[in-house]
DNA sequence: AACAGGGTCAACCGCAGCTTC
DNA sequence: AGAAGCTGCGGTTGACCCTGT
């Protein structure tokens, strides 16, 4: 009757801050063999010392290989801007109408950038009060148009995409030889053997982010593009 | 060259709602 | 029915980077 408390019984501190390119492999190769099942219960058995609540949000907000990242189109803004004034900060439901769009990337997108740019200009303003939304749509493409993408600082994003490369060029190799692969796989087997029944339940679905999935030619390509532009990076 | 201030964004926190037992 | 666990959401924080002085 009494479920199996996992975290709390947990004595090991729970690692906090930035995620290292070593806890995105173990991540990237844990969700690609078993997908996504529980996210309280996977950390363990994927080797890593910190929260479910912490990997599922690097996986969502980063790691998840149908994110879209770089610069936001005129269209993006455009869509941002109009969802927020009818929607609210809605940022999950905004998301949703933007693919490859993390609710985080919008949210952060929509303080740092376009409530300045509507806060500053009175012609957006007004037409923020108003259904007229041409008027601000073309004072936000005015706006964007005035920056160039050479302004924005890409090195840290791409930096870090490159680091993820690595890992995940590394995984080939991973699955094959590493003993910590395959002591994941006896941690997430005996873990699964002691599941409850409610487990068991979890385990005969499929999971949110089936393990299969990652051969679907749009996940191919995201790791392909990385590759390329990794390789571009080196060639530098 | 060094410092201060501002901007950006990844990550954390707290809460609400749902599910399970 | 209610307690406990899990997930997802929005707000906030803090570290890092850039720019101006």
């Amino acid at each position: 009757m009494v479920r199996t408390i996992t975290q709390k019984c947990e004595k090991t501190p729970l690692k906090k801050g930035p995620w290292s390119p070593d806890e995105d492999h173990k991540l990237i190769a844990y969700i690609q063999r078993y997908g996504i099942w529980n996210w309280s219960r996977m950390p363990k058995p994927a080797g890593l010392a910190r929260s479910g609540k912490s990997c599922r949000l690097r996986w969502v907000n980063y790691l998840r290989p149908d994110i879209k990242r770089g610069n936001f189109s005129k269209e993006e803004d455009e869509t941002i801007i109009k969802l927020q004034q009818t929607m609210g900060n809605r940022w999950s439901a905004i998301a949703a109408k933007l693919p490859g769009r993390t609710d985080n990337e919008i949210k952060n997108y929509w303080h740092t950038h376009l409530k300045k740019r509507l806060n500053n200009d009175p012609k957006a303003n007004s037409a923020e009060k108003t259904p007229q939304l041409e008027t601000s749509r073309e004072n936000l493409s005015s706006f964007s148009s005035g920056i160039a993408d050479h302004e924005i600082d890409h090195k840290p994003q791409i930096a870090e995409q490159e680091s993820i490369c690595e890992a995940f060029g590394e995984l080939q190799s991973l699955w094959t030889e590493s003993q910590v692969t395959t002591a994941m796989a006896e941690d997430s087997e005996a873990m699964f053997t002691k599941s409850t029944a409610a487990d068991q339940v979890w385990l005969q679905q499929d999971p949110i982010f089936p393990c299969g999935s990652f051969s679907d030619a749009s996940i191919s390509d995201y790791w392909l593009n990385l590759s390329v532009q990794s390789d571009e990076i080196s060639g530098m």
